[in-house]
DNA sequence: CTCATGACTGCGG
DNA sequence: ACCGCAGCCATGA
C-alpha cells in the first residue's frame, strides 16, 4: 500500500539530524559511517528526498571540498548559505570557511 | 528489462 | 597541479 523507500535513506536522514549546529559534514563520511565507502552519490541522493522530509539540515551537508554542491536544491542557489550562516557557519564563495575545524564525523563524535 | 543521470570520491596519467 | 575515468546504488523514462 504505501511506498516503502530503502531504509538506507532513514539512516542518512537520522544522520543529518544528529549534525549540531554550526557543524558540517560530508556525503563521503555519511556514507562510509553507513559502510556505504562509496555510495557517496546515494547520500546525496537520499538529500534529494529529503526535501520531503522535515528536520533535514540538508545544508549542513557538503561535498569533500566544503563547497555547496547542492544549493541549487534548496530552491534558490542562496537558500543554503543563507541556512548555514543562519546556524553560525560561515560561508564565502559557496564555500564553507574553517571547513575543517567545523567539520562533524560521525564515526569520531558518536563512535566515541 | 535496458539506458542514462545524479546534492560524490578516489586514482591514474 | 590539472584533467579524465571508473565505482557506487537508486530513480526515472
Amino acid at each position: 500500500m504505501n511506498s516503502e523507500k530503502p531504509n538506507y535513506f532513514d539512516l542518512v536522514y537520522q544522520v543529518v539530524r544528529e549534525i549540531p549546529k554550526g557543524r558540517v559534514t560530508s556525503y563521503g563520511t555519511i556514507a562510509h559511517y553507513l559502510g556505504l565507502k562509496s555510495g557517496a552519490r546515494m547520500v546525496g541522493y537520499a538529500m534529494n528526498a529529503a526535501h520531503a522530509m522535515p528536520d533535514i539540515p540538508a545544508q549542513r551537508v557538503v561535498n569533500r571540498q566544503g563547497l555547496l554542491t547542492g544549493k541549487n536544491h534548496f530552491g534558490t542557489p542562496t537558500r543554503m548559505q543563507e541556512l548555514l550562516e543562519a546556524d553560525g557557519v560561515k560561508v564565502e564563495n559557496d564555500r564553507v570557511i574553517d571547513f575543517e575545524k567545523i567539520f562533524w564525523d560521525p564515526d569520531k563524535e558518536l563512535g566515541l
